[in-house]
DNA sequence: AAATATAATGATGGGTTTTGAGGTGTCCTG
DNA sequence: CAGGACACCTCAAAACCCATCATTATATTT
C-alpha cells in the first residue's frame, strides 16, 4: 500500500513560517513579497531575512527581493541660472523616471549658490533620512565640519564637480580639474597662432575648487609654453550671465590687445553675449559645459570649444560611488567640443 | 532482499528524487518537465535546480526548460598589427573575464585584413552557432551579400567602427566619421594659424567606409573653411606601421610645405617614427586610436591630438545592439585627446 | 502636550492560482 | 507479460493574491 508517502516531504516553509519567523502578521509579508509599498525598511529587511533562514526564497528572488534595497540618494546642486546645472538637473530627473523600482530613489534639490552656510545646513538636514548625498562642494571650513561629521553619521558623501579635499572617506567624481585647466590653456595658446597678448579668466567663484584648480592649471600652462601671452588676471563672474556679461565688456575695453578667453566657470552665455555684440569673434574663447547657449555659441564662432563633462556619466559615477564601496575613482573624461562634432 | 533500494545503487534519478529535492510533489514536477502551465515561477526555478542538482536533465533540456541561455556573441577584427584593433581585443578579453556567467559569451577571431572574401566567409562560418556577430566592416558585395544571408538566417549582426551600408537589419555602433574627418579638418586648420602649404591624408583602405567617409568629411571642411591649405591626396597604407613609414618619408620629401597629417585609419606609429627621424615636429598630425605609441607621440609633441573611441563604450553598445532590439543608435562620442587630458 | 495627520501594520475575506494525490494509459525492458 | 517510469488528466484542498478596513505607531502641527 501507499508506501511512498512515508516521507512527509520535508514541508516548503509557507508564507505563513514566514511571518511567524519574522514575528510579523501574514499581510505584512505578503505585502513585502509582491513589492507593495507601504512597509518600513526596517520590517521588510526582517521579513526578508527570515524569508532566506528558512529558504522561502531562492537565491535568485532574494538577489531580485531584497539584495539590494533601493537606496535613497539626495543630489545637493547650487541654484542660480546656470545653465549646466539645470541640464544635470534635468538628467537627473530623466534618470528617475526611466529608472524602474530596482533604481535608488533620487531627489535633488538646489542650495543657494555660493553659500557655504546654507550648502553646510542642507548636508545636516538631509542626512537624516538619506543614504546617500552627492554634492557641488564648496571649500569652506564650515562645509568640511558638516561633511565629516555628516560622514561619521554613516552617510554616505561624494562630491560632484567641484571637490571638497581632505576630508576622509568622501570620494569625488569629476574631472581633474588641474589638467582640464591645462588644456584649455594648451587650446588657446595654439589656436591663437604666435600672436603675443593677453588672455583672460573669468570664473564663478575661487571658492568652488574646481575653478581653482583649473585656473592654476591654465596659468601653468601658459607660462611654460606661451609665454607672448600674458594672463589678464581673473574675474569672478559667480556664474551670472549678466554679472559676466558686464564683465566682458570691461575687459573688451579695457584691453585691447585681448586675444582669448577661458571661463572656467559656468554661464557662458553672457560672454558670448558681450562678444557677439561687440563684433569680436576674433577673441578666441573657451568655456564649459554642453548646453543649448554654448552650442549655438560653438556653431555661430563666437566660442571655439566647449569643454565638458556628460551629465549621464557624472550621475552614473556618483551613484556607483555611493551605492557600493568606493572603488578606483579615476576622473571622468572630458569631453571637448568644436563645431564640427557637436552631438 | 532490501527491495526499495537503500543501496544507492547510482540507479539515473527518477523524477521521484527530483520531487523530493525539490519539495514538490510527482504531479509538479511532471508539470514543469512537460512545460505545463499552472506553476508558480518560483516553484518551477526550485525543480528546475533541483533536477539540475541531480544531473537529472541533460545540458539541452536544461537549456530548453531554463529560459534565457546566455547569448554567443563573436567579434570579428581584421588581423594585423594595428594598435586601436589590439587594444580592442584585450579589452574584450577583459570583459569577458570580469563579467560573470551571467553575461553573453564573447569569442574574438582575427580576419585576414583587407579581405573582403576571408570576412564573407567567417561570416558564413560562424552565423551557424553565434547569436550575434559584431563586425569591422568591408565594404564589399561579397560581405554584403554574406551579411545579409546571415541575418536573413536569423543571426543578428552590427558593424563596428565601419559600417557596410545599406543592409537592412543591420544596425552600426562608431562614429559619424563624416563630423569626425570635418572636425580633424577643422583643428588641423585651426592649428595651422593661417601658414599657406599641404595637408596629406593617410589612410587604410577605402573599402573602410569609416576612412572614406572620413576622408570626405575632411575634404569638405579644408575647401569650405581652409582654402589656403591644398590636400595632397590620400595614400592607402594598410593600417600597416612599416607602409606608413615609407609612405610619409616619401611625403616629406616630395612636399616641402607640407604643413599636416590627417591619418584617417590606424597604426600611426610609422608616421609619428618618420616625423621624429626628420625632426618634423612642425607639421601637425592628427591620427586616431588611443594606444600606448599614439600616446607617447603626443606627449613628445610629434603628435597634436588623438582622436579616439573608447573601446569599453564600443563593446558595451556592439553588445546591447546584439542583445534586445535595437533601439535608438546615436553615434559614439569622439573623443579628443591633447597631450595635456590624456588618461 | 494635545490634536491631528501620515504611515505602518494587523485582521479578514472573497476569488484565483498552485499544488498534491490519485487515476489511467503508453511505452519500454527484462 | 509484469512492472517501472512517466505523460496526461481531474479534482479538491491548500496556499496565495489582493483589496479593504481597523488599529497602532510615528511624525507634524498647534
Amino acid at each position: 500500500m501507499g508506501m511512498d508517502g512515508d516521507q512527509p516531504v520535508a514541508d516548503r516553509p509557507q508564507q505563513a513560517d514566514v511571518a511567524a519567523r519574522a514575528g510579523v502578521s501574514l499581510a505584512t509579508v505578503d505585502r513585502v513579497l509582491n513589492r507593495r509599498k507601504g512597509v518600513k525598511e526596517r520590517t521588510r529587511q526582517r521579513v526578508l531575512e527570515a524569508a532566506r533562514e528558512l529558504g522561502f526564497l531562492s537565491e535568485r528572488e532574494e538577489a531580485a527581493l531584497g539584495g539590494e534595497r533601493p537606496l535613497n540618494i539626495v543630489v545637493l546642486l547650487p541654484a542660480g541660472s546656470n545653465p549646466y546645472l539645470r541640464l544635470l538637473g534635468e538628467r537627473l530627473r530623466a534618470r528617475l523616471d526611466s529608472a524602474g523600482p530596482a533604481g535608488p530613489v533620487l531627489r535633488c534639490f538646489f542650495i543657494e549658490s555660493f553659500s557655504a552656510q546654507a550648502l553646510a545646513e542642507a548636508l545636516r538636514r538631509n542626512a537624516a533620512w538619506a543614504d546617500g548625498i552627492a554634492f557641488f562642494a564648496i571649500e569652506h571650513p564650515v562645509v568640511r565640519e558638516a561633511a565629516a561629521e555628516v560622514v561619521a553619521a554613516g552617510t554616505r558623501l561624494v562630491t560632484i564637480v567641484s571637490d571638497l579635499g581632505s576630508v576622509p572617506g568622501i570620494a569625488h567624481v569629476g574631472l581633474d580639474n588641474r589638467a582640464v585647466g591645462r588644456t584649455a590653456g594648451l587650446l588657446i595658446g595654439r589656436l591663437s597662432g604666435g600672436r603675443a597678448g593677453a588672455v583672460a579668466l573669468v570664473a564663478g567663484s575661487r571658492h568652488y575648487r574646481a575653478h581653482s584648480e583649473r585656473e592654476a592649471g591654465f596659468l601653468s600652462i601658459q607660462e611654460e609654453l606661451f609665454p607672448q601671452l600674458r594672463i589678464h588676471g581673473m574675474r569672478e563672474g559667480h556664474d551670472d550671465a549678466a554679472e559676466n556679461y558686464r564683465h566682458t565688456l570691461a575687459l573688451l575695453e579695457q584691453v585691447p590687445d585681448l586675444v582669448g578667453i577661458y571661463n572656467v566657470g559656468g554661464s557662458s552665455g553672457g560672454i558670448t553675449r558681450a562678444l557677439r555684440e561687440q563684433d569680436r569673434q576674433d577673441v578666441i574663447f573657451v568655456g564649459h559645459g554642453l548646453t543649448p547657449d554654448t552650442r549655438r555659441a560653438v556653431l555661430e564662432g563666437t566660442m571655439d570649444a566647449i569643454f565638458d563633462q556628460d551629465p549621464d556619466m557624472l550621475i552614473s559615477r556618483a551613484i556607483e560611488g555611493l551605492s557600493g564601496p568606493a572603488p578606483v575613482q579615476r576622473p571622468l573624461k572630458l569631453d571637448i567640443y568644436f563645431s564640427e562634432n557637436l552631438p
